[in-house]
DNA sequence: TTAATATATGATCATTTGTTCATATATAGA
DNA sequence: TCTATATATGAACAAATGATCATATATTAA
C-alpha cells in the first residue's frame, strides 16, 4: 500500500508520516492566529460549563442578582460570583450596581444567539 | 437596610436570602430542560479546547484525515483520535473511508456557523 | 462608629480533562 | 498467510476545573 501518488516530495518535516502535506500546509496558512484562536476556545469554553449556562440562559431573559442567580442554580453564592467573574473577564456579562446589589445580564445580543444557535444544531439533527 | 418592598411573601424555600424570588421563579420556569441544559453545555464544551477548535476551523475548509490533523495540531496521532471521537460522539465531526484511511469533516453547516459567530463577538467589542 | 447585607476573593480539594504510551483493530499489498 | 499502514482504544498521570468554606470588601441603615 503506497497512497503517495498525489505527494509532492517531502519538503518540510522529515520523520512526518503526513499523507497529505500539501493540506497540512494550506490549514497552516489559514489557520486563526494562535492568540485568537486561545480567546474563541476560551469563549465556548466558558459557555461548556451546565452551571454557568443555566446562568447565561437565565440572564437571556432578564437581569438577575448574584443571590437569585445562586438560588436558580441551585449553588452557593460564592459559586456563582467565581462563574460570574469568568464570564465578565471573557465580556459575556456585564452589570449595574443598584446600592450593595449587582444586576447582571448578558454584554452583547452574540451570546444569546450563540446559544440559539447552538440550540437549532442540538435540536435539528435527531 | 431592607429591600424587601416588592417582595411577595416567601412561600418557597425558607431559608432564602434571595432578593428577587419572582425573578428566581420565572428563571426556572423559562429553564431549558436538564438534559437539554447538559447536551448544549457539552457541544460548547466539546469547542471549548484549542486544539478540538483549530481541527474544527481546519476542517471547515476541507475534509482531512487523522494524520494531516496530527501533524497539523501538533500532537500524537493518538491525541488527535480521541479528540475526534468527542467531536464524533456530539455529531460536529464525521467521516468517510478510503481503504485504511478516515477522511474527517464538519457535520453540518451550524458548527460553521457558530465558529464565525462568536469570532464576531470577539473581534467586535473591544 | 457599629451592624447587617451583598458580593468578591483566596485557599483547598475532589473531579475532570487532555495528553502520551502501549496495545488493539482494520485495511490492503505481497 | 504475513507485513505495513492508518486509526482506535485503554491505562496512567499531570494539569485544569468547579465547588465549598473562610475571609475580605463595599454599601447602607442605625
Amino acid at each position: 500500500m503506497k497512497m503517495k501518488k498525489n505527494l509532492p516530495a517531502q519538503s518540510e518535516q522529515c520523520e512526518c508520516r503526513c499523507i497529505h502535506q500539501d493540506r497540512v500546509r494550506t490549514a497552516k496558512e489559514h489557520a486563526l492566529p494562535p492568540r485568537e484562536n486561545e480567546q474563541l476556545a476560551a469563549l465556548f469554553k466558558a459557555m461548556g460549563d451546565p452551571n454557568r449556562l443555566r446562568i447565561l440562559w437565565a440572564l437571556d431573559r432578564e437581569e438577575m442578582c448574584v443571590c437569585d442567580l445562586a438560588l436558580f442554580v441551585g449553588v452557593s453564592e460564592s459559586a456563582v460570583s467565581h462563574q460570574l467573574r469568568q464570564l465578565r473577564q471573557l465580556q459575556l456579562v456585564s452589570n449595574r450596581r443598584e446600592g450593595p446589589v449587582l444586576y447582571y445580564r448578558l454584554n452583547d445580543s452574540h451570546v444569546s444567539s450563540l446559544i440559539h444557535l447552538a440550540l437549532e444544531h442540538l435540536r435539528e439533527d435527531k
